[in-house]
DNA sequence: TGACTGACTGACCGACCGGTCGGTCAGGAC
DNA sequence: GTCCTGACCGACCGGTCGGTCAGTCAGTCA
């Protein structure tokens, strides 16, 4: 008998889980609370997962997957470095706020796993998500239409850009997200735009 | 008898303390293990600081006061937008990892601090630091330097951008920092120079 | 009807949390 | 010599942490 992967209270555990554990971090979330915010006994949780840490992986996988499903559609559909990037951050951007924030969890309480946990994850985080923004900036790269520059370095840059907006405090200030990501892009892609040389490549 | 605000006891706990709570956050350092780290009793922290949130908002405090003077030396020195962030920014890697990564605990971590705390910091943060940066990208935007847009939103596009070299596990690979730094300066100020339209001004 | 099971609970465990207490002790002041 | 004080320690507090476990109970199937 294996354990179903999905069910009306488990889906319910994941959705409250992934709200609370962007608001509050991995740390600052106790099961107890999550409990009693689920409306579930403590115990019930650990029905559903085995502990914190794979609940919280959990949560990690599923959006990761739902982004690498992202990236991949989009792929397919656009062939500009511009165009991909932009289609990729406007389906992210529309997604539920704390589904967004997960970019930003996966980088900040990684550590709080346990070893092996954090470096399979961090592979796939990296595979799924990181490589595949890196090769879309490399590509437009090889294409002439972006300069030649730091892919991988430029991918943290394009990331980081975004982060702010993955921050509960800071959302607020950011304003409408569509309207954030048109600033980003514009300032992005026209200062990466092909015709320049770049002081910082390597 | 006021207690001094400077001994080498203090200053020591305050030097770990930062490295520690950049490392493993706010609710993931405890005061036990900051005790161990450092050398003392849990106690003799206590000797020092009334509480954790003091000892985390004295680091916040004085690492900030340390950017602000910065800020200002810049200004008296510096006239265009483009040379007064690089040079600011310039000095703020070139500090030691810890205290550069002080600017992403601010962010992160003041939700955990009590109401009133939070509400002190936040608008220290806010008026020494970011709204500097904002006013130094809309006076560069008044003289015709930069395109018109919004400098708040600028801002923390600005800072994002930043951010991913102040997590420990992403430094590594941004690789040299000032050369990262080159990088992000020219995709910003490329991006954002006078003479285009934006398309994400409100 | 009775055996079985999936989903869940309440009570509990040892470890650890932030914080406090009375006590100690070197060294300067008189 | 004594007193005082700044700087610290060991032991302990109530409370919370992640995690476990025996038991319950509605629903399915024979």
């Amino acid at each position: 008998m294996t354990k179903p992967s999905s069910s009306p209270t488990r889906d319910h555990i994941l959705a409250v889980a992934t709200r609370l554990f962007v608001e509050e971090g991995y740390v600052g979330l106790s099961m107890r609370r999550l409990a009693q915010e689920v409306g579930v006994s403590k115990a019930g949780l650990y029905y559903h997962f085995r502990d914190k840490e794979s609940l919280f992986l959990a949560i990690l996988t599923q959006n990761l997957l739902e982004i690498e499903r992202i990236i991949q559609e989009t792929r397919q559909q656009e062939t500009q470095a511009r165009a991909r990037i932009e289609r990729i951050f406007r389906a992210i951007f529309s997604r539920p706020p704390e589904q967004q924030a997960i970019i930003r969890l996966a980088s900040q309480e990684a550590g709080h796993l346990r070893e092996a946990s954090r470096r399979s994850f961090r592979a796939l985080y990296h595979q799924k998500f990181i490589l595949e923004i890196q090769r879309i900036l490399q590509e437009g790269i090889d294409a002439g239409e972006l300069r030649p520059m730091d892919a991988r370095r430029a991918t943290w840059v394009l990331l980081g850009m975004m982060y702010p907006y993955f921050y509960p405090a800071h959302r607020a200030e950011m304003g409408d997200p569509q309207e954030a990501l048109d600033m980003m892009l514009t300032l992005f892609f026209e200062g990466a735009r092909a015709g320049k040389k770049e002081k910082g490549a390597s």
